[in-house]
DNA sequence: TATGAATGAGTGTTCATTCAT
DNA sequence: AATGAATGAACACTCATTCAT
């Protein structure tokens, strides 16, 4: 399971500081709340290092540079994420409660800063363009496991899937703007509302011709 | 018209002297743009200088500061969506189609670099919990507005209704990642695209508990 | 009497500030209120300015730089401390007494922020060798006259004469750091008491000589 | 030994290695120098640090900002000029020839721009009231080691003895601006013609009461 | 006389990074 | 593997000063 089971639970032994040496691991999963926090801009190698006991230079025994750090989060919180998705979905055959438990493992696995995904539904940084050209690779990997799920519901031209699935991540992307990890409103909640919201579309595309021929008259003066 | 309630009343007609004098209009057009293309944090006052022409220091002739450089273009940038989706439903009648118009004019305005509301799709500042404050003010004004266009839509309990809003403004913020003005896709497109795929959302609320009872098993064991 | 009837009194009428024009006096009597509450270097042309309510740039009209207007402030302080002392000890013909009136006016002249002598107590600027040179011109003139009411005390060598002028300077320039105007103690109680202490000071000199040869072998040891 | 006080334990013996680090200790002496020579404004942390042969930025590996440089710059002269002037005074008994082993001990120690203490005599900072505040409590501290030395001479009411104690460390303070280590004239014969004046003062206080009544017409006039 | 806009040098400070120990 | 010291470039910001209007 990798990352996943170091993320909170173990955290407790964290506070032995001087004896546990800081590992790859910990000081990715450090990285990914501060980056979380902060933003990749904002974040500073010093923030990262101190919340894994350590001095700004000895970071640089673990990884070459910010950049590389970046990098090497923003897979693992891709392989991360992707993992968790296709464990979520394992078992459950209706098309539409796939992507109901897509949903809600992206919201939570997004919304926990101690999870390295947290970081997908950052700003990207204004690094250079090979660094940022890799990260978006990175997502695209995500993007192409998530597609997968949007064309099982059914029968959609490639532009209308890929709007459709553009339409749902922003959605779930950006809850990491206003959801809370702990509140009253649940992951779960927000998944089935998202996803029921939605469960009109293969309806929508094809059988509503007519009401769309209604308002053609104003779409060809546009 | 355009950035209306930001000029300083008179100002206006005396620019066009010799030199295209740097006001605080096109600083905070090139504050924008710069914004919106690296960041809050990544952007410095030099490049917002330099894309005016000016020597960094002499910004804070129009500016106090950074942070108050940021909240008057956040503010400048809401003002400036809410009077533009207000424009864009006049004589729109059809609360659906209202919507759309809506969705369509906040993604052509926020993905125009050139316009002040494309901030609002940037992730905040960290900056002093005190300006986050205001800019969390400042978007929480045109939420309201969207708001309103939601509850058009049909008869909502206000959680249903708070978590369609957020859904939709996720969709149409995350948009700036990808949607390209002057691309082969229009924001008119992905507008209509987006609202039919939620046209069903008000049948999909109460009448389809049918649909869900075939779900319950599944639902109950959560 | 110059700036003196200025300082104070009349300050009630700045209130009209639009209509009555800085002149170089009210310029000057600001720059000795923030001089005297911030030190030379860090007292802005800034500050100056706008305490007599104008823009940085215009001060630029009355005074060529912020130098030129250090050396006037501080001739002008010279000046009028000097006239200062000089009425007071008019009439009074016992020489102990005299310098106590000088001392009174001394710590009063020096210690009103109002009045520009303020800036005679404070550490010179780090400003170019030429002006420092005049600063110091400016302050040996008071120093002359100063030196000519100890001469008046009795027979002092030229070294004697020195040291108790500048025993005496120190004393009352060091007040600024701690008297405050207005507070329960008077500067004439202050003059008074300096002056008591040194009462004895001419026949210390020389009758001492018993006294002292008590302490003479550590004196040689030295 | 010197500045005792400031060091860090056992760095002491290491920093001989290769070529000199800048440690703190040097960093503050530096500091000192450059405080002393140009005031607490004027003076740069670009001054200082290349005093020491550093980069500015280097700096703030040992000090948190100028104000904490300042704040412990501050404490350190305090400390050391408490501890050199008590040394002055082991084994002497006379309490006016303790004065004066002091008077010449705060002189010397002030004097030197390479010692600590040098920064006594210079304008607070306008800086933070909080660490204006602190300085102030630091000096209280020199203060209440000379009011001893000030009370071991005599019967005196608390206002007598705090007067003559700021007409006296007026004298030394200021002494700042004139004397010159390595001159003609030595701390000592400062020190010395500054005590002589004042050798009186025991007689003047009381039994001078009717060279005082001889005054009370003026005086009652004021 | 006064203003508003701009300058250019300089300020304290931060930060990713390097490297000898 | 980790540290402590140092770097050098960059940053937000300040300030005395200039000048066309």
């Amino acid at each position: 399971m990798g990352l996943v089971g170091i993320s909170r639970g173990t955290r407790a032994g964290r506070g032995i500081s001087k004896k546990t040496p800081a590992t790859r691991q910990s000081i990715l999963l450090a990285a990914a709340r501060v980056f979380a926090a902060r933003g990749y801009e904002a974040a500073t190698i010093r923030d990262i290092a101190s919340a894994v006991d350590l001095l700004p230079g000895s970071l640089y025994h673990h990884f070459a540079s910010k950049d590389a750090l970046i990098e090497e989060l923003y897979r693992a919180g891709i392989d991360h994420i992707i993992k968790a998705v296709q464990e979520a979905v394992e078992g459950v055959d209706d098309p539409w409660e796939r992507l109901e438990a897509v949903c809600r493992t992206h919201i939570e696995t997004i919304a926990d800063g101690g999870l390295l995904a947290s970081v997908l539904s950052k700003d990207l940084p204004a690094a250079p363009p090979e660094l940022v050209e890799k990260l978006v690779a990175e997502r695209d990997r995500y993007d192409k496991v998530f597609a997968a799920f949007i064309s099982d519901l059914g029968k959609f031209t490639p532009l209308e899937a890929r709007l459709l699935r553009l339409q749902i991540l922003g959605s779930l992307n950006w809850a990491t703007r206003w959801f809370r990890v702990g509140g009253r409103l649940k992951a779960s909640d927000v998944a089935h509302a998202f996803v029921r919201n939605l469960r009109g579309v293969g309806d929508n595309l094809k059988p509503h011709v007519e009401k769309r021929a209604r308002v053609k008259a104003r779409d060809s003066s546009r």
